[in-house]
DNA sequence: CGAGTGATTGATATCGTTCAAAGCTCGTGG
DNA sequence: CCACGAGCTTTGAACGATATCAATCACTCG
């Protein structure tokens, strides 16, 4: 009766309150599907600050609902290498490796949509277009990371900062009307910097006076303008492209 | 008569011959999947110095048999970063992109063992080992990113040249004697590089300059000898990871 | 033998770090 | 509602590491 009687079979109802739905990485599940992979899932919160999982212990797999998470790697003596930076939709923990690269911590309070390793696994096994997915996602984070590499060997730090602000404001723009074309910038976008300076040092290897000085003098030559720490104006969007070449 | 009277089917003669066949991708096939692999497979041969595919134009699926690839990721005014340094047996090229993400140039003459896309596809499709194996390079891939993330965001100069020579040597060590434990680098250790200085500094985010002072700066401890400018001898493997943090 | 490329070395300049000191913000508690 | 304080941010001054500019050297290939 569940399952033929069902006209448009509805996925489960926590999925159907789920802010992050339909960009997360289970967007490509049928309804039924989901009812397997759900079934495997729960929910869990965190305050911000909190590490999730630490490098070379266990994994999690995770939908991220609510809040930043960022991925760092560290060297002995305490200096820290930001190498991701995880919003609300973004898939955490790789499903073929058993332990983390990369120390996760939350940024904000977070709301996790965890998933049980085997529930998961089998949910990959079955169904290719899940799996298709997983695989995008992880060629998605090669060319993000490889990006990354070119801005860490031969960015100078100004171009450093101004590439930061147009990828943030790039990654905002298709937060939300879904009919616009995705990743376009206008001049007067307003921006929110969900981090610290201390952290975009950390992700932009440099240090945070740096940071706060090259915000400065994108301010001082108009470029944006720094409405709190937390929040920028892009004034010129061509201007900002052009310093972060 | 050809498949069910092979008592002990035999791999393809070329795929026989192959210097990287235990060591490639396709190690995980069996022979007879070989055999299906092999038809869509091509040798080619490129000059040192030669590009063998340009970012965002069509990739290549290939396996490297001899010779030495890198990939780089350029800026609008010429720089350029060295995201990954391929020896044989290393794959080149995503399955699942059309395009590259990175230009790929030979440093020495290569021989690629190229697969004709459709052909490799059906291969990925229908061996859940191969496609697993697939999957597999492309997480160690990330890793390797993430870890030069890591060396370009936080380490200096002096630390970045001792971390790229370690690496180097761990990597040659796995190469012989496959009863020996692998990337285990003693004292002692002679080392080629194949790379120029040019071609490191742009894998280490330097200049030239500062990578030859550094070599310098490390025999002159009494690290390393240099013995001409593509070989090292490892004095002290100990130091050397001191130096390389 | 000579030319050209790659490597080393030296002198100087520059950018980003380090060290130091205020100045803001925002949450907390009175 | 305001005052307080901790942590975050900004700004300044000096230093230092690496880049830049320049010259020489070494090796390979015509």
């Amino acid at each position: 009766m569940t399952d033929a009687a069902r006209p448009a079979p509805a996925a489960p109802p926590s999925c159907m309150r789920c802010a992050v739905r339909s960009r997360a990485l289970c967007s490509v599940l049928s309804p039924d599907e989901l009812w397997e992979l759900n079934s495997a899932a729960r929910h869990k919160t965190y305050p911000a600050g909190q590490t999730i999982v630490t490098q070379g212990e266990p994994n999690v797999l995770a939908n991220i609902v609510t809040g930043i998470v960022v991925e760092k790697k560290g060297l002995a003596d305490g200096r820290e290498q930001i190498v991701s930076l995880l919003f609300p939709s973004d898939f955490l923990g790789n499903a073929y490796r058993r332990d983390a690269d990369a120390t996760a911590q939350t940024v904000s309070p977070v709301t996790l949509c965890t998933f049980e390793r085997s529930g998961f696994e089998d949910v990959v096994r079955s169904h290719s277009a899940f799996r298709q997915a997983l695989f995008d996602h992880a060629v998605a984070e090669l060319d993000q990371a490889r990006e990354w590499m070119l801005l860490l060997g031969q960015m100078r730090a100004g171009e450093r900062v101004a590439t930061f602000l147009m990828r943030l404001a790039r990654r905002q723009s298709d937060a939300g009307c879904s009919h616009m074309p995705r990743d376009v910038v206008s001049d007067g976008a307003m921006l929110r910097i969900p981090i610290t300076r201390g952290q975009m040092a950390a992700f932009l290897g440099l240090t945070v006076e740096t940071v706060s000085r090259k915000l400065g003098a994108l301010r001082d030559a108009g470029v944006i303008d720094l409405l709190g720490p937390r929040t920028v104006r892009i004034n010129n969007v061509e201007r900002l492209l052009a310093e972060s070449l």
